[in-house]
DNA sequence: AAGGTAAGTGTATTATTTACACATACAGAG
DNA sequence: CTCTGTATGTGTAAATAATACACTTACCTT
């Protein structure tokens, strides 16, 4: 208890996103500020330092927006990250010196997930040329600092809680068929279900309910429309 | 990012205590350091800031141990609590301003829940003079900070994890029979179980195995003994 | 009008979960 | 030694949930 025990806190945003072609997670590209050339540039989650009067749900959901612009999502803590030495490597030094006061300071960090529907992203934020980009997950190479650590602790979690909590309906459209439900959780949860059944069990989701409309231009049986609608009890 | 935006980390560890006669969980007294004599002592959980170079799982070892001679329990990590006015009442200023070297300062916290068995626990560690003391859950009064909140959220993730991770078994003696075992899920569930069924889902469990050993000294038919062998695969 | 495409639907089979009652082994009392 | 009290230990039938599986329908295109 004698000397000082401060050090720096952050959050970092894992969000997913869904459309027909896959499911990808939202990266931003460092910024390649250093002077010198041998450093490359690495992508690296959405995250940055808390501020000192603001909680942590806050701080996720305004560090999301102003490195990607995107605003109210669903984001949810699932753990914080707190080796020692998570920000200490190599290759991360040039980029923390061009942006932190004290670049080798201890960072811990709190991760969020967050999910997205991609449909519903039409079109596609302006500010995405400020380098933040939706990679698919299969793609998705090595990370700053350890974001892939982080990435994929925050997907065990989604497989996870998938199931209990209403999360797959953040990453459809608003009117989804249940096709696109059903595809999701196969992308989710890695392996194929059988459609007869899995419409059974979404007839006893009483959250997902049939709208007055059907799917248009497409070139078979128009599908009937769905959206979630979650009663507050 | 132009001011210096450290802030204290600690961690807090919610530890669950099991024995016949029910859950209890681990607090320890404030010292009444306090020179007015108008605050009362607190209760509240054992925790404290985290080490520079130290981990958090590492920090929760040692600070348990540090506060109560505990060593070596399971402690898993549930959850950060960061709100910013979370040690910023008005009951907790004179405390902390005997303990720390900024009291002013905002500390996020990361818990930890951790699970033991009270029957191994004999005799008591002596160091329990220091004032630690194991609460029955329903007895908990109000507690120093946020930490009837941490408390209560540690205890909806223990009955989440209960049958997915092997915990229950860390909350038991390590020779134990089905009926201490059935007795443990019953409280921590909150509802009864039918004795059968249940006997028929531990026999599915291949890392609870019988010894070769009974209860003595019982006036009724002694009870098989079990425990707990986790394989590693 | 015909062909291509994904939507939509029911039933039989199997596995899992639930409900339920009595014989057993020991300790203590008489 | 026998009797009584007490918690242990065990099986089966019924209900529920999970799985496997194939054909008709509606729209679009050519």
């Amino acid at each position: 208890m004698s000397q000082n025990q401060s050090l720096h806190l952050s959050v970092d945003c894992v969000v997913f996103g869904y459309d027909d072609d896959g499911l990808k997670v939202l990266l931003i590209n460092q910024k390649d500020s250093s002077p010198d050339q041998n450093s490359s540039p690495w992508s690296q989650l959405p995250g940055d330092l808390i501020l000192l009067d603001e909680g942590l749900d806050q701080a996720a959901q305004r560090v999301l927006f102003e490195l990607t612009q995107i605003n109210g999502v669903y984001l949810k803590q699932f753990m914080a990250f707190g080796d020692p030495n998570r920000v200490k490597d190599l290759k991360d030094r040039a980029w923390l010196q061009s942006v932190r006061n004290l670049p080798e300071q201890r960072v811990v960090t709190v991760g969020y997930y967050g999910l997205v529907s991609l449909q519903d992203f039409t079109p596609r934020p302006a500010s995405f040329a400020g380098g933040a980009q939706w990679v698919d997950l299969q793609e998705v190479g090595p990370l700053a600092f350890d974001h892939n650590i982080i990435l994929d602790q925050a997907f065990e979690t989604l497989k996870e809680q998938l199931e209990s909590q209403h999360i797959s309906f953040e990453l459809l459209p608003k009117k989804f068929t249940l096709t696109q439900l059903q595809a999701l959780y196969e992308v989710i949860l890695d392996k194929k279900l059988d459609k007869r059944n899995f419409r059974k069990n979404v007839k006893k989701m009483t959250h997902v309910v049939p709208l007055d409309e059907k799917q248009t231009g497409v070139m078979h049986k128009p599908a009937q429309l769905f959206s979630y609608e979650p009663r507050k009890n």
